[in-house]
DNA sequence: TCCGAATGTAACGTTGACGTTACATTCTTA
DNA sequence: TAAGAATGTAACGTCAACGTTACATTCGGA
């Protein structure tokens, strides 16, 4: 489960703070359970219109999210 | 040129604020000047870590750049 | 400790983001 | 109004985001 070199992310703190699974933000966000899956895991960074809807759903900015690794 | 179903975008008023040219924020981002002015323009949607860089060079946060359509 | 729930992960295909180059068009401003 | 700067846009290629399905593993509570 490598990093994404350019992206770190906090989804999966602000997913269990909101208490939820990952079935449960995949459906609430309209994507599968792997899209969350692989992207709490740096396999692959979400496209702006899927991180929106994340901050969206779990009521935060984008750049809680998603950092930039520097 | 068609806006984008899924997102719309404030990137062009931003960039003149800030005094830019599409040239001189692409440089800022390190990205050609057809991404700058594709995204502008509705075409196609920025990567997150595009949009990171551009909220970042712009001094604003990603929400402010791109907003879903709903 | 056992069982179900939650999570990790693999293969294959499609689509769209972006680079590069080049040229046309539209704005500025002297 | 002429010249340069800024912007629009087209063709073609590459790579990564995501879907779908399926199965293995790990975790948490009774």
């Amino acid at each position: 489960m490598p990093d994404h070199p350019d992206l770190q992310t906090a989804l999966k703190d602000y997913r269990q703070a909101a208490g939820l699974t990952q079935a449960d933000l995949a459906a609430k966000v309209s994507v599968s359970r792997k899209t969350i899956n692989t992207i709490e895991n740096g396999v692959f960074v979400p496209t702006t219109v899927l991180a929106l809807r994340l901050a969206r759903v779990l009521s935060c900015r984008v750049e809680d999210l998603f950092s930039l690794r520097d």
